[in-house]
DNA sequence: CGGAATCCTATAGGATACTG
DNA sequence: CAGTATCCTATAGGATTCCG
C-alpha cells in the first residue's frame, strides 16, 4: 500500500507476461463477452466466432488459473458449466478498455503508417522499380 | 471525433491485433526503454536484457511499421541509427503504462491464484493423494 | 453439453555466421 | 556498428475424433 515507486525493470517483466497471457489470440475476446455477464461454454464459442473448441478450453482455463474467472459446473444432464468474471477479472476488463479506446482512437494512423511503410520497402525491394532507365 | 459509441465486436479484433503486435515478447520493453529517450541499437541490445539481435530488429521494425517508432541512419562510420518514440508511440506508452500499474498492483493477487489453481490440479492427477486408505 | 486426446501445420524466436 | 541470412526448435493453434 505504500509503494513510493515503481522499481522499472521487475515492473516490465511483469507487464510482459500479463501482457503475453492476455495478449494471445484469444483471452480479451472471452473476457469481454464475460464482461456482459456470465456465460455457458457453448454461448462463448458461438459468440467468440472462429475459436476452436480447444482454444476456448485452453483460453478459459488459463483465465481461470489466473484468478480471472470462475467456472462453476451444474451436475445435471446434460451438463451445464458456467463461466464469470471475477473481481479481478473485472478490473482487468476496464483497464483493458482502455487500451481498447486507444486502439481504436489511433487506428486509422496505424493502419496508414503501415501502408506507407509497405510501399516504401515495396519500393525498395522492386524488381526493377525505375521506370525510363532502360538497361 | 463525433463517435457516440464504440462499436463492440469492430472493437475487439482491433483490440486483439493490438494486443498481439504489443503483446509478444519483446515490443514493450522496448518501448518502455525508448520512453527514456532515443537510443541507438546496441544501446537497447544491451538494456533490454535477453533479446536477441535478430528479435531486436524484428520488434523495431514492427514498431517502425506501426509507426511508433522512428528509426534515423547516421551515415557514418561505423554508422549510427537512432530509433525514438514518435508521438504515437508516446500515448501508447501511456496507456500501457496503465496496465502496467494494474499488472504491479495485482501482480500478487494473480500468482497466488495461480498457486492455489495448481495446487488443486496437482491433487487431482495426484497417483495416490489419499494417505490412510491402505489398499 | 462440455470437454479431453491426438495429430498436424504455421509461426515465434534462439543461435550462429557473415557483411557493408 | 548495425544489421542480414540461415538453420533449428519450441510453442500456438486448427481439425478431427472420442467420451461421460
Amino acid at each position: 500500500m505504500s509503494l513510493s515507486y515503481i522499481h522499472v525493470p521487475t515492473d516490465c517483466r511483469i507487464v510482459t507476461e500479463i501482457l503475453s497471457q492476455i495478449g494471445d489470440k484469444w483471452s480479451v475476446q472471452v473476457v469481454v463477452q464475460l464482461g456482459e455477464g456470465p456465460r455457458r461454454f457453448n454461448e462463448l464459442r458461438r459468440v467468440v466466432d472462429g475459436i476452436s473448441q480447444r482454444m476456448l478450453t485452453l483460453t478459459l482455463r488459463g483465465l481461470e488459473r489466473d484468478g480471472l474467472v470462475t467456472r462453476t459446473v451444474y451436475p445435471t444432464i446434460p451438463p451445464r458449466v458456467d463461466y464469470e468474471l471475477t473481481g479481478l477479472g473485472c478490473s482487468l476488463l476496464k483497464t483493458v478498455r482502455e487500451l481498447g479506446m486507444w486502439a481504436v482512437a489511433n487506428r486509422d494512423e496505424i493502419l496508414e503508417a503501415r501502408r506507407r511503410y509497405d510501399r516504401a520497402e515495396a519500393a525498395d525491394s522492386a524488381p526493377v522499380p525505375k521506370p525510363y532507365r532502360a538497361a
